[in-house]
DNA sequence: TGCACAAAAAGAATCATTCCCAATTTAAAA
DNA sequence: TTTTAAATTGGGAATGATTCTTTTTGTGCA
């Protein structure tokens, strides 16, 4: 876990007047002690299987906290729980790649799309400030033959759940 | 309202071994009589005014006809409620610019956007399917000096209530 | 050390959407 | 036209993620 994350939190704490608890610091280290994508009840599990309880309320209230302070990255994937994405990259611009099969997430980076992107929202009189990108997409195929993996170059970003609902 | 639609409902409904019945034949006259974007509980509101009722749940079971029938667009902003865009064009690129501060939303076509994300998705091993970008943006400049309307190019999609939960 | 107020717990409340199921309708065949 | 199996409806309960409320606890500055 990046120590550097509990520094930027304590900072912002500060900075805002809040105060340090336990529950919190059970919960970030929950957070960062992985990689994975996890949504809030996710989460939740995670500190339960922990001798230290929080309520599910505190769960998300820091979760809250985090993306507030810029340490956690939320994606919204159109689905009725949000996802969480600890290894947070400051940029204006998000898009994923959902695999229509497995559901696996893909986050990637890629300055063309940003500035065309941009640039659509100018010409339609519009200041761009966040955008998103989501392509519902097939690895199917390359997965079967073992090509996907190396044909990923992006960073890897866990899978998801099947939707709940 | 485009009659094509109740045709091609119809044939839908055929296809499928479903029935007519005089609640959907409402349902749908509320949502194509108009070319505002919806959301499943104002619809609801438009029916009751209607000397006909129908309950919510065929409401629902509607608008989830028409999106499976291909006549009806739902559009995730990432609120708790869903969008509907009644004005449909088939393509299997869905772009939209939110405005940040009223809300509206204003949907747009651009080949090269559609084109770039497919080259990305096949960069990292994927083969793109669909894809939707949002791009939160600000108008307010533009309409306060009244050349936003002027600016925009882009079929106008109506606007969005604030979210309400 | 005490006080003011942030935070936590626990569970109730929200709210969009879906589910359930008895009663009704439809469409196609008899 | 009657029958009949299956689709549809109404409407209220259920779901499930998230937020709110109330009371209790804990933190950190003075």
């Amino acid at each position: 876990m990046d120590s550097s994350v509990k520094a930027r939190l304590h900072q912002f704490i500060q900075s805002k007047g809040l105060r340090n608890t336990p529950q919190r610091d059970v919960i970030v280290e929950a957070i960062f002690s992985s990689e994975e994508h996890f949504n809030a009840d996710e989460l939740w599990e995670r500190v339960r299987k922990t001798q230290s309880k929080s309520s599910r309320a505190t769960v998300y209230r820091t979760i809250t906290l985090l993306v507030e302070a810029g340490l956690l990255h939320e994606i919204d994937l159109g689905d009725d729980q949000k996802t969480y994405d600890p290894n947070f990259v400051e940029s204006p611009a998000h898009n994923h790649l959902v695999c229509i099969d497995c559901g696996k997430v893909v986050e990637f980076e890629d300055e063309n799309i940003r500035i065309m992107n941009d640039c659509a929202a100018t010409r339609l009189g519009y200041r761009s400030q966040k955008q998103s990108l989501k392509i519902e997409a097939c690895c199917e195929k390359l997965r079967l033959n073992g090509r996907c993996e190396n044909l990923i170059t992006a960073r890897l970003q866990g899978k998801r759940l099947p939707k709940k609902r």
